[in-house]
DNA sequence: TCAAACATGAACAGATCGGTCAATCTTTTC
DNA sequence: GAAAAGATTGACCGATCTGTTCATGTTTGA
């Protein structure tokens, strides 16, 4: 199999498992709508959670890519950048397909704390809670840390809301609440 | 069946569904480990989504009757007991059987806008935004219902990281956000 | 006390689950 | 162009899924 068939297979996948959950989609479906027959499937990959394991893969790498490209298309600083990850968000929200983050819900299917599944989906938020750090340091807050630790809170809970109920406007709330953080964060001496 | 039964097979049911989720609960498991036979279950409920249904109706009022209490609790005034919902989330977040928000599980799992498990799941946020607000209000907030729902999006993100990483920390980070915001928000003229 | 109401276990449907197999079909390689 | 290697297929495995049937207890109330 092609390295292109196998990134399709993936994201074909991908799509299945973030639409019905994972659970909930049969290993038959998958075969079905991705156009590889099973055998085919488990001669790749092991398991269906060694599957999924090479789906969240993708989707970390497609989303934070993704996301972070967008938070510097729409500011230039670092500040900027933060406030734009809600702009992001909203974005996102709006898509058609729109369902919530994936690493939630694949943590929520599969929690216990050692489950390869949930450690990457773990994994994931590590690496956006880096990113975000790397920017308020950058931006001159102190404890850049903490700051980073607030906005990613923010994050989280503006995705589940909004994938919940269905709207966007916890992406505004995310963000008004951020401005008021990113405002009243001491920064450092110039 | 008494009452005290039926409660007794909802609460253990939600044992169940909360440990392992939803999906991967099966009827026969739920049986045995309720002590309940399975024809008699299904004469009670008539299929596993009602049975949930039940289950998150019974979470919903122990949940927020619980929380409502614990933040009542933790102080007198309606600003105190806003601050104090932190407090009482990491008392919960450490408690041994933590596993996150049940109804983001059940909303992950059942996640069509208008599904009656997600829609009751709405409804469980609804109701604990409409507290939020009138704490809010009380505190004499302006804009009590903007204040209250950055509130929850603090509240959603802190147990939606808590529970994938295993680990209270969220919950201080949210404190120290939703102090920010407190004190930053405008009041009623007086 | 006797019958109506309820609860039970075990077996059974029919579908689907994750995963495998021998037999084919394609592709590569010499 | 033939042989070796890899990919594909549909049928199949045993287990489990939600939900039902039935014949047999067990409560319960008048």
């Amino acid at each position: 199999m092609s390295r292109n068939k196998r990134t399709e297979l993936i994201r074909k996948s991908l799509d299945l498992f973030y639409r019905n959950g994972f659970h909930a989609t049969g290993m038959d479906l998958v075969a079905k709508e991705t156009g590889v027959s099973k055998t085919s499937i488990y001669k790749h990959f092991r398991t269906k959670e060694d599957l999924i394991l090479a789906v969240l893969r993708l989707r970390d790498e497609d989303f934070r890519n993704r996301l972070i490209r967008r938070m510097e298309d729409l500011s230039d600083t670092a500040e900027g950048q933060l406030m734009a990850l809600f702009d992001a968000l909203e974005e996102w929200f709006q898509q058609a397909g729109f369902q919530g983050c994936m690493f939630i819900k694949a943590s929520a299917e599969f929690q216990q704390k050692e489950h390869p599944i949930n450690v990457q989906a773990m994994e994931h938020k590590r690496l956006l809670l880096e990113h975000f750090t790397a920017l308020a340091e950058a931006a001159g807050f102190e404890n850049p840390r903490d700051l980073a630790c607030q906005i990613l809170v923010l994050k989280e809970g503006a995705i589940v809301l909004a994938a919940m109920s269905h709207s966007c406007d916890p992406a505004s709330d995310a963000r008004k609440a951020a401005q008021v953080l990113l405002r009243n964060h001491p920064k450092n001496d110039p």
